[in-house]
DNA sequence: GTGAAAGCGCTAACAT
DNA sequence: ATGTTAGCGCTTTCAC
């Protein structure tokens, strides 16, 4: 019951029960090769010593550490955030603990980073996006552990992906606003830092191909994708020249604040122009108007990934490669 | 520069570099004490057989893991995600690595998930908020490990505490507000699941008193704190009777929420009811018009806390238990 | 169902 | 500056 200052270890929860080591041990991690009455004392002493396991120990000798390493871009975008929580839900589910590191988008620190994380002999990897280094690919093919990418689909996986399509998503809202009768469409956005940026950028551009319209791409350079961002390049866009019919923007916060901007200058929306974001995030269903844009699988990436992984350190056989979650286009009122 | 199939080991390197295990050692941690003839055959060794540490060894034997664990209570929030990534990247400058766990909320989760994470051996353990079981405070103070608990001020700190008072920071945002002529000031919010939401009423109704007016405490009940719920608590708040002349939201996304209801109801603000968030959220500063609301310091609390446990664990002296790292009310144009 | 012995891959302590 | 030895706390393997 009371704490102690000297770290207990398995041996004195044995001692304590009046067992062998290694009965402890079998108790904790196969309680159904342990007899009944044995167990319970087990457990008594665990409690009584206030024992907590040595999981370093552990994984030195079995070579399993029931970890998994992740790498997101940032946690401040709420939505890596929520592959995040998808994975460490599903994960914890299932007696794996989740290892989460942030690369801030690029793929030498992703490689550093990686680097840094297998040390800790992590049984399965998860990756933001496909797009890596050289050295990642290598760096994880000699360690035959379960690898998923997330966010993006792949020709070439590492292992196994699990994501959609940014470019699909981006033609297809494309399409869609040219359905509407839009036809000056421009893409604000940056096909700078981040593959999955070129994607939706190169969707929509595909699409404006299909159409018989010209491209049109306002960059937004190295300035966050925020609300205030957004704002700007609006305010930007008015004085580039004459406003186009609609604008699609990076994701949901450049298009919030772009519809803002719209509310302080006056300008209606969808009247005077259209708005579409990408990702469907809350605010987008709760801003006035609401907003269009494209759904993506956030939170299922992450658990459809952890389960991914705890099925195969199970040793189920799996033959999917990639698994593509799909998207859904969501027409509200801004456009 | 090729990937093994078999892990390649320490003693692998040495063989490969002619040196003993114990100089890749040194090599690796302590570069100053190898001739850099040696250091450099090392280097080349471990660049040729494509070696990464096993930490889980390094651990066991040398008691410390470089492992920093962290509880936030979730992580979808993103101002606890700017405390894990200022913690993340401060420790990570000093070759620490972080280990996140999320605690949706429950103190008894918490207990749990802090059980596991005390398995990996972490140097330091960083909680979020000062209400934790008792257990879990014996399971700390069993192993003298530095422990920063975040967000939050405590009489009886575990051990270190680096935050702010929610108390202090509800209390002078409604006395501006008052001072601003609001008399009938509302708080939304929830007393239910979260200790910082009960400080934050708590801070509203002393307030109260101190100004000598009635509190007003309407629950959003086990709703999420989001926008959505924010607008339906305002329409909550026109169905419930006369409409106050302002409301405090619990945070921000509440209060943004509320804005935008009484934009669609056209009841004009802050003419007809003043509105206030808490937590200076991005969508704060941009609204139109901007939000009223209490600024916290999320990521540097992460950056703190960090810097704390980096210095003990180098040996460096600390004498103050308690870091307030203070709060600012922002008045803007909602209020 | 339970136990004894061995050893995972490192690093602390003690040589040289 | 470099090497030898021992052992961290578990779990595997092999007994009984």
């Amino acid at each position: 019951m009371t704490a102690r200052a000297a770290p207990v270890k398995m041996s004195d929860v044995a001692r304590h029960a009046g067992v062998a080591t290694i009965t402890v041990s079998r108790a904790l991690r196969t309680p159904q090769r342990v007899s009944p009455q044995v167990l319970a004392r087990v457990h008594a002493a665990v409690e009584a010593t206030g024992y907590v396991p040595n999981l370093a120990a552990g994984t030195l000798k079995s070579q399993r550490s029931r970890i998994v390493a992740a790498i997101v871009p940032t946690l401040r975008n709420s939505i890596f955030a929520e592959t995040a929580e998808g994975l460490a839900e599903a994960l914890d589910a299932h007696g794996y603990q989740l290892l989460l590191a942030n690369s801030g988008y690029s793929a030498d620190a992703e490689e550093r980073i990686l680097r840094n994380l297998l040390g800790q002999q992590p049984d399965a990897v998860v990756l933001t996006g496909t797009v890596h280094t050289p050295r990642l690919r290598e760096l994880l093919s000699g360690r035959r552990i379960p690898v998923v990418e997330t966010w993006d689909l792949s020709d070439q996986p590492i292992d196994r992906v699990v994501g959609f399509s940014n470019l699909q998503g981006s033609r297809q809202l494309t399409h869609a606003l040219a359905a509407r009768g839009h036809r000056r469409i421009v893409f604000v956005g940056t096909t700078d830092n981040e593959r999955r940026a070129g994607e939706r950028c190169a969707g929509y551009c595909q699409a404006m191909h299909e159409l018989g319209l010209a491209p049109d791409v306002f960059e937004i350079g190295g300035q966050p994708v925020s609300i205030g961002t957004g704002a700007r390049a609006l305010a930007g866009l008015l004085q580039r020249g004459p406003l186009p019919d609609a604008a699609c923007f990076l994701n949901d916060y450049l298009a919030f604040g772009a519809l803002l901007e719209c509310q302080r200058q006056g300008l209606a929306v969808p009247g005077r122009i259209a708005l579409a974001g990408f990702g469907d995030f809350e605010i987008a269903r709760e801003a006035s108007p609401s907003i269009t844009t494209v759904r993506v699988p956030g939170y299922a990436m992450g658990q459809v990934a952890a389960r991914l992984i705890v099925e195969r350190l199970a040793g189920k056989a799996d033959d999917a490669k990639e698994i593509d979650l799909g998207f859904e286009v969501v027409m509200r009122d801004s456009a």
